[in-house]
DNA sequence: CGAAAAAACTAATAAGCGTTAGTTTTGTAA
DNA sequence: TTACAAAACTAACGCTTATTAGTTTTTTCG
């Protein structure tokens, strides 16, 4: 007992999940198959059995993961001491970052959490529907003082995510254009089309 | 012969291709089963193959449908004597009218494409890349005649298409907020990013 | 009405799925 | 080396799937 697993410093259980993420990304939850998987891991199907409990399990993990992510960096820039566009700056550029680093689990996420059992699928929505709310409150605030045009505050929620997650599409242009690039010009569009004056904020990366 | 088919207007297998966008959407298309799909019909599963030939078949009706009507306006607009900030409008008032009025459809164009199969998928593929390929070409137009600002065309084309698809969302606040202020807040969030002056348009609705 | 076509039905097929059972191999530690 | 646990394997189960075959009912039209 007290055995130390696999190889590197990730835990076979840990591996499994990083393979089904890719693969519940490219085929989707329902078309990808136990035994694909298996494939990928470099072992047969029932032997997945020995670290995982369900297939249904490894999408939970994906999806919980990035939404714990998420929430805690909410609440992390909700507490800053600084003006409301810069923290809906911080949010967008957290977002962005966790599009390219964590592609897979992002996407997971995003498109196939109706795939999700309860009551794990009603938490899930719980979470993200809180995570709205305190973004359009945030936006509210910006309203109130005078920071953000008066645009409906629902509106330019829905536009911020979305135009984040959009960034799915990213992978087909990724040699054309760096990083950075993206995030500045993503970063400015989005909020200059909100703010009522703007002094660029090029230089000053996270 | 020569029959005329289903009580209305509208044929059985419009009638099937119908429901069948509600169910991929609902249910995503691998899960969304032909049994189910046959129960909402009103009838046994077997029957539905009197009208239409395969799943896979109804799930090509519904992607190269959408696929057409954006093609098309794309076309028509291209061809208008305009500017390009105004064409840029036109086009995402379209997006926006789209989601609102052929929701299913444009909802499983662009989440269940990828269950499509061989030659239709790379069809598909290729018709949306033709078509961002154009949206870019005029976003540079644009630029190059100081209309827009210098901004990453590849950016602000997925910027825009990423925020209008984001309507998917908006179901949860259909509500609360009327379409038109929705339509006309979410267009001046996004021109405003990228254009270089902009005299607001809220009043001359296409 | 009577004939022909359209569209419904029941029954069944083959294939693929997630998962379990039971067994064998591998790895660890005394 | 021996003993035990972890993790691999093979085989198989029960279930669901899209689809086909064959038959019966319904509808259409001269």
């Amino acid at each position: 007992m007290a055995k130390i697993k696999a190889g590197k410093n990730a835990s076979k259980k840990e591996v499994i999940i990083k393979k089904a993420a890719v693969l519940f990304r490219t085929k989707g939850f329902n078309a990808a198959s136990m035994r694909e998987l298996a494939e990928a891991v470099g072992v047969e199907a029932p032997s997945l059995y020995n670290h995982i409990g369900s297939k249904s399990e490894l999408l939970q993990a994906i999806c919980f993961k990035v939404a714990n992510e998420f929430t805690a960096q909410l609440d992390e820039t909700e507490n800053k001491n600084s003006g409301i566009t810069n923290k809906v700056e911080l949010i967008v550029r957290f977002h962005i970052k966790m599009m390219l680093d964590e592609f897979d689990a992002v996407f997971v996420a995003n498109h196939e959490w109706k795939h999700l059992q309860e009551p794990f699928l009603s938490n899930f929505l719980n979470q993200r529907r809180s995570y709205e709310k305190k973004l359009v409150a945030l936006i509210e605030e910006g309203i109130k003082k005078r920071e953000l045009k008066n645009i409906n505050p629902y509106v330019a929620v829905l536009t911020l995510l979305s135009a984040v997650r959009g960034l799915e599409f990213w992978q087909r242009h990724k040699k054309n254009i760096s990083t950075k690039v993206l995030e500045d010009d993503m970063v400015n569009h989005l909020l200059n089309g909100m703010i009522m004056l703007r002094q660029t904020q090029q230089g000053k990366k996270q």
